[in-house]
DNA sequence: AAGAACTGAATCGCGATTCAGTCACGAAGG
DNA sequence: CCTTCGTGACTGAATCGCGATTCAGTTCTT
């Protein structure tokens, strides 16, 4: 395996290797060289899977040479996690936006839900290797993933958490087990989408009816 | 890339190789060779994931040869997929018998939560590799994983809709659309147990509580 | 002794990564 | 204005290690 980053307590100690913010600084006139590289990996590992997935298949769907990758990435996994990050923290920040302009904890939760399920289905591609290549490995996981992943479970507990201070959610439940559980029956959801036919409009009709169940689940008596 | 089997529509033309029931008939005298080696796959799967993880290791944790392996598997895919059927459908068969003992839904309902999770926390490694690992590639989760998985939905989805028939669940949501969100519900919950802390008691703690919230949200008004 | 189960060292292909060049462009000088 | 450097981006063919798989040989079972 690809080593370098990427060891987890239970493997062989951590060498992590200066997390550097890689890439030539200025871009070429071809606009953000980075961003093509990522969003070609995007599809290519959503239809081959990661660990099918050759460096040089990205390169090529990306229009660049092998060795390019190289600049802006520190290896095949970092391209992955790269990914990863970048994307779940636009979710974040667009996220957290929305969140602003609702009023009512019900809302909030709606939004959540929405927002979750309709950035995959803008981006099947996406969900796909969020949902499934992602978890490639624990150690993957572990060490890069899981940060970023719990600062988007937090928010989501604290849409919920704030829901029982106001008295609209019941208080008998833990906000970050709601919180994974909600992502959870968002992200399987999304799974078997994305295994299966995938329908456009699929995933929306279902945002509505997860919500309905959660929210009736979760509503003060 | 060990291709093989393994091949879905979006990649090469499926070739899909006669499935074998494989392995010597007799056993030797030291009980089913097959099954000590499904568990220290589960055990060294948990431990590294299933890329990082050497078919050499495997055989080492089983305490057999390299070579063995391939007496029972046809490869080292062969071999994950083989866990995720065997232990999927011990799990489905256990559902079933113990469904037939419940009467209401409600009780069915909480019955499958209880035993997902219970099944999970009894066997972290295994929760591991069901969670994580085995969401390895697309490839393989579509060809080999997804039939039997849809069993163990189709599983849920039956004691939703019988739910829905006697009139006490609400009926104006899909029973399969129900299942995904339960499955993911609980698939997350035991992938961030894995991932973290994983301390005794945590699963059914939260079983109990997302049983409370899932039911409240499903019954019938 | 025949056959099955098992072994593990050697093979062999693959593909991530490297790095010696090439290229493009702005700066400096004529 | 043209020429020549210098620098950083980019290229892609060659390397090199790894590890899945094989199979000739060994051991067990009958």
């Amino acid at each position: 395996m690809t080593e370098s980053r990427f060891s987890s307590s239970r493997e062989e100690p951590a060498r992590p290797k200066a997390r550097a913010s890689r890439g030539p600084r200025g871009r070429g006139r071809e606009g953000d060289k980075r961003e093509r590289i990522l969003r070609a990996a995007t599809k290519v590992f959503a239809r081959k899977g990661f660990y099918a997935t050759k460096v040089s298949e990205v390169a090529k769907a990306a229009g660049v040479a092998d060795g390019t990758i190289y600049l802006y990435f520190e290896n095949k996994d970092d391209l992955l996690v790269s990914l990863f990050e970048d994307r779940i923290l636009r979710l974040l920040s667009t996220l957290e936006r929305a969140l602003a302009e609702r009023d009512t904890s019900e809302a909030r939760l709606r939004c959540v839900i929405e927002m979750q399920l309709g950035l995959l289905e803008g981006e099947r591609d996406l969900a796909e290797v969020i949902t499934v290549n992602l978890r490639q490995s624990t150690r993957l996981m572990k060490q890069y993933a899981a940060p970023k992943f719990m600062l988007y479970l937090d928010s989501i507990a604290r849409v919920i958490a704030e829901g029982q201070k106001s008295g609209a959610f019941r208080a008998d439940v833990s906000p970050h087990l709601v919180a994974r559980t909600i992502f959870g029956a968002l992200d399987g959801i999304a799974m078997t989408w994305a295994l299966g036919k995938a329908e456009p409009g699929g995933l929306s009709r279902a945002a509505t009816q997860v919500a309905d169940i959660l929210l009736s689940g979760l509503l003060a008596k």
